[in-house]
DNA sequence: TGCGTATGTCACCGACTGGTGATATTTCCT
DNA sequence: AGGAAATATCACCAGTCGGTGACATACGCA
């Protein structure tokens, strides 16, 4: 018997006929949708292959392997990271320091309840911290940095602030509670699903920035 | 040729000879250490049995599996959480309702600097809730409940502070500090390795507590 | 003593992982 | 047209994973 003609390549997803930045961009996309999907986990060669429909070989010829992919992940991020906090920055200038962290610690808890992808990787942060996430996060905080600098404008915090633990404290209760929020739905018996529960959270956010930048 | 009497055995690290209940301590131990040292990822039956010097079998005969495994944690942390906050709150009965915040807050962060095994845990809830996990998690914070309800005493806070969401607020930023340190030495900018570091972070929860539990 | 059972060990299974060499197919340039 | 290079796919490797059945050994009780 003479073997079909037809490969039997009907699983075939899309037709990206051996276009080379096209298939780049789909390996790309795959890994992100995993990582945001699975977590990272579940990131890996072969799922990111599959996800992709392409071969695992090609991450290796165009990348170099999952490091090269990521850090192709973590151009991305920067660019994303900047479209969705440039808004809030610009949406009027604030009149005291005191507005400004509050809009910028709001805003940052918004973006960050929007973006699957942005605390998949932040909890890899957490979880792990191989050199391969590490520069994900060199390319996240560097846009963050550049957000904050840019929103700051000419305005002063008042003297005798430390400014720096302030809102890194402030950022780190944000990340943690959206992180919860988004594994179990809740954090330290408080409940974290409905609209209700985070305005609670923002209220209690503003009153910290106003004790703290009073003045 | 006769095979030689000694079975080749001298890789046993230690004679715990036929004795269920030290087995299972020491599986017991193990999976605590593996968990504490290459964290939820790492966490693996045959990683445990390695790590106890005896078989994998063990583990299905005598916990039903890895999650029986982690429930035996579970039931350990719980006491140990409730044997290392306790002296926390005897330390003297608190004046105010703010104080005793302070000293619960700043309690929470040194007993949690000083658990690498709680560390893994937490990081463990946020970046994959399994629910193995949430068996770990309610084994802790019913300890932690527990603790909250008896170091308050008599103490009444002040009306119209939202003390679920406050304390929430607060915990969640310790935590992740303390996370963020021993994941990366660094959060938001704010190097988290020294004592000094720590006092600035310590400085900042002292003020955020006295302006939320003024009065 | 001998026998049943508790305890421990070994060997194997299928599935999946990251990684690599060889091969097929298309495109493009001379 | 021809032939080199780019693109894509396949087949296979060694290793690890969780899981299970069969086997060896020692203990304890009748």
């Amino acid at each position: 018997m003479q073997k079909p003609p037809v490969p039997t390549k009907p699983p075939a997803p899309e037709n990206r006929g051996r276009d080379r930045a096209a298939t780049e961009a789909a390996l790309v996309a795959a890994a992100r949708a995993v990582l945001a999907e699975e977590g990272f986990v579940g990131l890996g060669i072969n799922a990111v292959a599959r996800r992709a429909g392409c071969d695992k070989q090609l991450i290796y010829r165009y990348f170099g392997g999952l490091d090269g992919l990521v850090d192709a992940i973590g151009n991305e991020i920067g660019d994303d990271l900047r479209r969705s906090l440039q808004p809030l920055a610009a949406l009027g200038q604030a009149g005291s320091y005191r507005e400004l962290v509050e809009r910028m610690m709001l805003g940052f808890l918004q973006a960050l309840r929007d973006d699957a992808l942005m605390r998949r990787i932040m909890a890899w942060e957490i979880a792990s911290p191989s050199e391969l996430v590490q520069r994900l996060t060199r390319a996240r905080s560097k846009s963050m940095m550049a957000w904050v600098a840019e929103s700051r404008g000419t305005l002063v915090p008042p003297a005798g602030v430390d400014v720096a633990a302030t809102n890194a404290v402030l950022l780190a209760a944000i990340q943690h509670l959206v992180l919860s929020s988004a594994a179990a739905g809740q954090f330290a018996g408080l409940t974290l699903t409905s609209e209700a529960d985070w305005e609670r959270v923002r209220a209690v956010v503003k009153a910290i920035v106003a004790g703290a930048y009073a003045g």
